[in-house]
DNA sequence: TATGAATGAGGGTTCATTCAT
DNA sequence: GATGAATGAACCCTCATTCAT
């Protein structure tokens, strides 16, 4: 009884707030999103929240990180023990864009919020995603292209339109698997010289 | 849009409303923009704004369409008289980068600014929006492309690698154009079996 | 009629803001009056004073500057054409105090309120008391004195004697006329070697 | 008081929360100072403070009975066994100014902190303030004065010429015992019909 | 004693907008 | 068209304080 009532106390309401916080920004936006809101969704006061975070643009940057963890982690765990190049980036590119798109609301906010809609903590935020892109120019490293393809535009290419899709992406149309694999197809077949795979 | 053009014929500050709305919302995004620095920007007061428009978020739609506008009058005018296919894909994503990195503030509204942002008038964005999307499919269906090969993916790809690269280009580097060159080759040698480019 | 009619709009209640701050900065101190408080006394909210303040900080120099103004034209308007040095010392007293403790919530909150109680306005604040503080020396230069005696500590020591006295003034006592002529008595007797006056 | 001594016996942090409180209300004022930063300066958390005190203005009230101990302490100190009473009123000024700009916080607080900022216990300040005064109408009393001086005037010129000085004194100038010496100076050789002392 | 999380009220300030002039 | 003052709501955040642990 007494450990169920600690539980109940000692088990922070930190984690709650972020998961709120992280919705209501994936759906409306940084700006959009107020302090009360968030509050109101934990079932706290707005004052409470920052026990927990120093301001509003503490707590984006903490889920921002944890949206990058969780895309990062995703993302390996898809690669797993592949070893093959372009399987693993095939498995990447359709990880990243479930997590943007399907699984997790951190992840739609590392891509929803821009940077420098957030200008004190922008260079942070800027950084973080870097962090993560490393992981796709290591994905890209190996890979066996045409003598003078430019990996780094392949990248920017292939992140700029998974990450773009959030923008136009519906349930109810195409899964975020098969949008992953189409974009990275347009790009495999020249680059690897395949026939077109059977839509 | 009449209200702009008879403005320019009289003395009507209301084209300069749109080009400090244009630029604030650019750089800073739709809601850290406030209508007092709009107001301040032209050197008028805030309540003097709603002589042009009835709200923040109509004034909104003004730079949306403008900067529509000129992305599509900018693709236009590249495309020209341009018969190959593939010269005029290339025409256009050059001019529509150049346009949304270089040279409007306007354009880089539209693709700045989330119109679920602003959910008031979010269904009107996204219609400027499709709108001068279906330029891009428009130019895309005389390509000759491999059997398979789906058009919608190819032009959601390339607009949305072209759209993202607002969130990575700091001028200095490689100039839109030969960033647009470089990603439409990407997809181009595949789809065309052409040779890598030299760089 | 219609005169009356703008005479309400146009009569800015810019005064009335400035009073009621006065009244309460002065009665309760800088930082135990809020805005609120203010707009409340004024009849309009809280936000309306920003129409005319850009923060409570810069009401309070407002205030401030007309509390200066006010006791340096209580004092000049004391003086009036004496020429005798030590009248005219006299009469600044007299006014000096009478202003302080009775007749001016302006005056008072210049002596109430510390302006290290308000570090952003601070230097501000004392500049304006400097300001007043040289009418003062101004009214010592001409009189004459034992030799050795510094002007600059008979300065302060009326000026401070004088200020205090808001501590422990209470209405109903001496009046404020009475206790600046006990004050200066103090000092004039000796330095004018005069035999003391009759209580 | 009895708590502070209980303190210093054991371990307690109550003295260094005083300390830490003594500082920080003289530094800012007592509006301007938090719970948080005193707690934070004591290196506890804000709820903790309240083990020591039930309220802010409690811990105030503590700090100004220490500061008026210490004040009276140090004016007892520096009359010592003195006879002479002009001797031992100067002694008293020279200390009470000492004290009230140089070595103490508490004391400090006890001049800086108006009890009309602090409503609740404003009575409990004035209490003590005026315990410390009653020990300065003792040091006028035997003074031999011509005839018809007033010694309450004497009394509240004198500490409020001496209190006012925190408003102006900068260290680096004249140090404190000698601006004390300077302001009975301008009183005794009044009262005392003594020629001036050289500079 | 001290903690850490929470409270509830209120802080100063900004917001988009209105409207008589 | 533009002004200037005002509105009413909402903003983020801080306050002193509480209390189970």
């Amino acid at each position: 009884m007494r450990a169920a009532i600690r539980a109940q106390r000692s088990d922070s309401r930190l984690p709650l707030i972020l998961d709120e916080a992280a919705r209501l920004f994936r759906e409306k936006g940084y700006h959009a999103t107020s302090a009360r809101d968030i509050a109101a969704a934990v079932g706290m006061l707005p004052g409470s929240l920052y026990c927990h975070f120093a301001s509003k643009e503490e707590l984006l940057v903490a889920v921002y990180e944890e949206g990058v963890r969780r895309i990062g982690e995703a993302v390996k765990a898809a690669i797993g023990r592949k070893s093959d190049p372009w399987r693993r980036l095939e498995a990447a590119c359709v990880a990243h864009l479930d997590v943007l798109l399907n699984s997790s609301d951190y992840a739609q906010v590392v891509v929803r919020v821009r940077p420098s809609d957030v200008p004190k903590v922008a260079g942070r935020l800027i950084g973080l995603r870097d962090g993560y892109e490393r992981l796709f120019s290591d994905l890209l490293a190996p890979l066996r292209l045409p003598p003078g393809t430019d990996r780094r535009y392949l990248r920017l290419m292939l992140l700029g339109a998974l990450n773009w899709s959030q923008n136009w992406f519906r349930p109810g149309g195409d899964p975020p698997g098969r949008i992953a694999r189409q974009f990275l197809d347009l790009l495999r077949r020249s680059l690897e010289r395949l026939p077109a795979r059977p839509a």
